[in-house]
DNA sequence: AATGAATGAGTGTTCATTCAT
DNA sequence: TATGAATGAACACTCATTCAT
């Protein structure tokens, strides 16, 4: 009570710190030094919590990527299937995905992502992609059942709908190293969103 | 001919090691010690030939960038736009593509390519991704001109189609870290094509 | 207490190794590695206390400065203005400045001063030779007034005294690096004094 | 007779470009590359030539001393000791000495003595001072014999002479690292002068 | 539990010096 | 003889990590 930081705060500082001096200096390069003076915390205080520098960086990744995922799954979960408008809906949705990495945060996790793959590969499985797709796939599958999308295997369908849609973002964004506006990537999304349609649709249009 | 390495060979040998470490152990990590270990030079050369480590880098991942470009140009180049079965063909040069990524050389210059895009963003551009779309563009241009693509823009279903075919052996790769089989990716290439063709071809299935 | 060294016995520790090595090396050849290794502390405490290389050199020529300094000053203090053998007096003096550089630490310290010429003008205004001057002048002065010396310009006075008293020791150590005895070097010492006395002194030697 | 700079040119750059590097960088810290490149010559042509950095250290700083000992030898020569006014002998002889410093050269020299002092202690005898006080006191011999000086030691004569002349200009100038004008040391040459005759001249001044 | 200070182990870079031509 | 290229040996400086308090 006397503290003026509680420990969770110190914690959160702390991990906080970690995240953007991991994402804009990489492992090796990160210094452990910025992230406690960044958290206002003493550099011991850090190893008496987390260990050593890897596990910092494990911590870091796993709350950044839990974050992140929370943020792509309310995504999916918004979309309505209901809604007239297929088409638009999916583009909203391909927005809102792209949106998650264009941000500072998730641009960040990206970031994350693709250093914890070379410098621990074993954690860089926590991207919870497998969970988006299922969850994507399991709105694909209700959109088939109302008739609205062909009958295919909807993971699949998932799958090359991130595909269309978001690789273009990915790679202009330098794989988060770059910020991109929403306007910039809009007609990637678009486009991939037209193309999922004709290949998954079952209103097809004109030859 | 007395001397048994040229200069030539001293500059080669000193690059292919710089992929390799760089390759297995990012920038900041990379240590130029073994470089020169392994190039069987002594480190004063590298840094007489390159000036510094990020140079090194630098020239490793050019000429590294240079042979994989190659390699995926004659890739695209070596389709045959008149060859009966179309989706075969397209297959054919999907497996070939993702082959580029999956081959030991092809895994380093991934690695170098997200590896230069945290260090050396202006370095990255050289990553000839452009040039690719170009050159798949025009086949698929010439499809096209034959009846046997629906008249799109050209650029914009290259980009899709590389999206289709090579991202899930981007991914499955932890983009170039872990070898990936031919066997364990090709069902997502062929599902990718199949895509492709049917958002693209003329031919439409059923529905 | 309980600890065998506290922080100001390293800091001490350090200037001190640093003093004899810079003195006898030179600032370029000066290695921190002996530095630290002299003052029983590993380098990166060197390092974390003075920053770099040249602070460190900077913090010990200050240093000794200061004490070479305070031992000058003690020793023109010392002189009694009313004693009656001016001459004794004088070459008491002149006896004991030149002392201040035969001195171990004094010879160190006028390498230093030379080096610190050579390494960092700036630092080298630190020598305190004006204050010297000043305060000696300020004895010569109350000599004037005693009627012990003509009335000339006291500043003048003092500086062609230290230049009869002391130059042939400074030319002698060779700038300090030899250590020269005071017998060797009185000869010279009581000669600058003559000299000094016949051209202020009031009262005048036959021709 | 085809090269176009002969053997005896190529040492001479050698050696100048020598003087220049080590007065300005001191021995440790003058590069052997520079000097190569000042001179236009290749590195190994030095090492040729002169052996080690240390021999071309000498080799510079002998050829060097030995410009600038004949300037001064020359001025000493220089002096009538017949002229009516010996104050202004004396005061241009002063001049020209301190002239001997503050030139580029003279200033360039005097930092290879006191870098030679630290550097090669032995080398640095060749600094013909005793030569000099040796011509001095010649003419100053002659002076008392003409009755225009009292008749004391000459040598030492000569040694004060040139410590009330000379140390306010070697002071002034950091022993040559900064350039001092003839008008800001004159004063203080004259005032030596002044002095030197008080104490050794015949004619004596009112008390 | 938190910290100021210390440290061992490295790392990029330089430079005098030497081969090979 | 002159040189382009190579190298061994150092060295300043850093940083993750740990003591002592």
């Amino acid at each position: 009570m006397t503290t003026t930081r509680s420990a969770a705060n110190r914690h959160n500082a702390i991990v906080a710190a970690a995240i953007e001096v991991f994402a804009r200096d990489g492992f090796a390069q990160g210094n452990v030094d910025e992230i406690a003076a960044r958290a206002g915390v003493a550099k011991p205080t850090i190893y008496n919590r987390f260990g050593d520098k890897q596990a910092l960086f494990q911590a870091a990744f796993e709350q950044g990527t839990e974050e992140a995922n929370a943020r792509i799954m309310t995504a999916i979960l918004g979309m309505d299937v209901r809604a007239d408008d297929l088409s638009q809906q999916l583009k909203l949705l391909g927005e809102a995905l792209v949106g998650c990495l264009t941000t500072e945060h998730g641009a960040a996790m990206m970031r994350l992502q693709s250093i914890a793959q070379a410098q621990a590969p074993e954690a860089a499985r926590h991207n919870h992609r497998d969970r988006h797709i299922d969850m994507l796939a399991g709105k694909l599958a209700q959109l088939q059942s109302a008739g609205r999308l062909r009958p295919v295997d909807p993971r699949m369908a998932a799958t090359q709908f991130l595909a269309l849609v978001t690789t273009e973002a990915l790679i202009l964004s330098g794989f988060g190293r770059v910020p991109i506006s929403l306007e910039r990537i809009a007609p990637s999304v678009d486009a991939g969103v037209d193309t999922f349609l004709i290949a998954f649709g079952t209103s097809r249009p004109l030859v």
